[in-house]
RNA sequence: GCGCCUGUAGCUCAGCCCGGAGAGAGCAACGGACUUCUAAUCCGUAGGUCGCAGGUUCGAAUCCUGCCAGGCGUACCA
């Protein structure tokens, strides 16, 4: 719609810079807006003031000569006025609105897809949390988050990839490795003094009963730091195990698990540090060495080999990244917890440094999550091992609570997460309001069909039945959802369908409330099943986008 | 100290990228609507110097600068 008014603008500008009535010289590009208010028409634009300058002329003199030049052969335009300053407001007529349900309808779940993003390899890595534990509420948000970038992102014509990075190699799985050997001792009657650097959590006792079951006292009898190898290898696989189980349990799958020793066995790392070296950006210091990140912007440089021979995090993290490009994708997006971002500047470095643009990196940084319950604080410390888990949120509160309340706020904005409210299914939690619509538009096409109202198909002239306002209303806000599927896309920024759904279902519930789908006339009453129908094509699309499902029934 | 993020109604937040007309939702408050397709719903009332101060502009919540407040980060940890 937007569109076909850029279009008449664009005519009748030239139709009067052919008449000389205005400069033809200065074309500025055509800017329509939806307004916020109804009195202000369905569509506003600016041109004239924008104008108004260059072509030296009052801006409403020029809106006025627009107006006058406007061919409106398609007999779309209801009224257009001037206002204020020098808007000129079009207000569009509902006959013109209606025939976009087809378009609706046509395209089905397809509907706002596009191909913005022509085939360009992404890949969007998110979670990669430490094998060391379960998931919390915090990597929950980063779950929603990057699974609907994935799939918003996709939906726009981009050649997605979603990969969790396991960091099964390092300080921490040799540390995870030592707490279940020592649990695992403390098992077989051995006084153990437990260590505070220990991962303290009970996870770790059942790990290490675990492996007493499997092996019995086999491991006393080992190497120690071979039995702590094994101890580190088996509870890693096995809470990786979990974490891939809770993920599924939240609608959350990748495709790619990619292990950090893997680049130690392949020689990855090795080859990066070689190389960098040869070339210069990694240099020797103090009986270390680093990598010269404040050439590409960041404060110091940072160590990548530490005096004792071992590497650091972000030693693989080059060798990673680096082989993220080498796999062919473009763009690399990660999504990363906001306590992460001074981490930033070196991994971009690292990026240029390996050849590769800075645009070609991105990272979304997802904001912490405060648990509450009836709005007091939930304890949460990860070193007593006390923290309510992701699945224990699933659990109590399920998987499509949870997804959409991650949703309903901009990632760079911390998120007060209340155990208590996201189970009220009122409208406190707007994931019923939205899934509700989806239920009750099913209901009513199941009745339609039981009466032999069929929704799918409507002829023009029943279709120009819908000429309500809650009707036209519908049919405005549901025109709005490619652009918001665009927007969110380009801004990699689901809430922005969050957003748009939360409005759509208002606008439902109003018309519902005010008028029967199932009117006594058939031909209306198929109309409006063909316009409910769209919108819950509409619902459950951008629901699917939410990674939140759509239910018949409810 | 430096860096990043945040500051909009009593509360929780959209809007800021790309400047437009009286700044929007939900909750809470108050008043209404179920013999009718699902009341997990709807309608109405009330509520704001968009942190503060400058600047750019015909026009600033939106762009620029400075300040204030809160969060996070600032390791040869991950």
């Amino acid at each position: 719609m937007k569109k076909t008014l850029k279009k008449l603008i664009g005519a009748a500008l030239e139709n009067a810079s052919a008449k000389g009535e205005l400069n033809h010289a200065t074309m500025p590009d055509i800017e329509v807006e939806a307004p916020k208010v109804d009195t202000h028409g369905d569509f506003s634009t600016n041109i004239a003031m924008v104008m108004a300058s260059s072509q030296k002329m009052p801006p409403r003199k020029i809106a006025e000569t627009i107006i006058a030049n406007l061919d409106d052969a398609g007999q779309i335009i209801a009224k257009t006025e001037i206002a204020g300053p020098g808007f000129i407001n079009f207000f569009v007529k509902t006959s013109a609105w209606v025939p976009f349900l087809r378009k609706v309808h046509e395209k089905g779940a397809r509907y706002g897809a596009s191909n913005i993003g022509q085939g360009h390899k992404i890949q969007v890595e998110f979670v990669s949390s430490n094998p060391t534990g379960p998931l919390h509420v915090g990597h929950g948000r980063g779950a929603a988050v990057g699974d609907s970038v994935g799939n918003i992102l996709a939906f726009c014509g981009y050649d997605v990839q979603k990969e969790y990075y396991i960091n099964d190699s390092g300080r921490q799985i040799h540390t995870l490795g030592t707490s279940v050997f020592l649990r695992y001792r403390e098992i077989l009657g051995a006084a153990v003094q437990f260590p505070e650097e220990c991962y303290q959590g009970d996870y770790i006792k059942d790990i290490a009963l675990g492996l007493e079951r499997e092996k019995g006292r086999a491991l006393l009898e080992m190497d120690e730091n071979e039995a702590i190898d094994l101890c580190a290898r088996h509870a890693a696989d096995f809470i990786i195990g979990g974490i891939r189980e809770d993920l599924s349990a939240f609608g959350v799958f990748f495709d790619e698990w990619f292990s950090e020793q893997s680049l130690y066995d392949s020689g990855k790392v090795d080859t990066v540090i070689q190389g960098f070296k040869a070339s210069g950006a990694i240099y020797e210091k103090e009986g270390a060495q680093w990598f010269r990140t404040t050439d590409y912007g960041d404060e110091k440089d940072r160590v990548v080999v530490r005096k004792n021979g071992q590497t650091t995090y972000f030693a693989s993290d080059i060798a990673y990244h680096q082989d993220k490009y080498d796999r062919g994708f473009e763009t690399v997006i990660d999504v990363w917890g906001a306590d992460h971002h001074g981490y930033i500047p070196r991994v971009t470095a690292s990026v240029e440094a390996s050849g590769y643009k800075r645009e070609q990196f991105g990272v979304i940084l997802v904001q912490l999550v405060n648990l509450l319950r009836g709005g007091e604080p939930v304890a949460m410390s990860t070193r007593s091992g006390e923290f309510v888990t992701l699945n224990d949120v699933i659990q109590e509160v399920g998987g499509d609570a949870a997804r959409f309340i991650f949703l309903t706020r901009h990632y760079e904005s911390p998120l007060d997460f209340d155990l208590e409210l996201a189970k009220k299914k009122t409208n406190d939690n707007p994931v019923y309001y939205v899934q509700y619509v989806h239920a009750r538009i099913s209901s009513i096409i199941e009745k339609g069909r039981e009466k032999g109202i069929q929704s799918e198909a409507c002829e023009d002239e029943v279709l120009a039945k819908l000429t309500q306002p809650e009707e036209i209303a519908l049919i405005k806000a549901m025109n709005r959802y490619p652009e918001t599927i665009r927007l969110g896309a380009e801004n990699m920024e689901p809430h922005r369908v969050t957003y748009f759904l939360m409005n759509l279902a208002s606008a439902f519930h109003s018309y519902y409330n005010k008028h029967r789908v199932l009117a006594d006339d058939p031909d209306l009453a198929q109309a409006r099943l063909f316009l409910v129908l769209a919108v819950k094509t509409i619902i459950r699309n951008g629901l699917t986008l939410l990674g939140v499902s759509a239910p018949e029934k409810m």
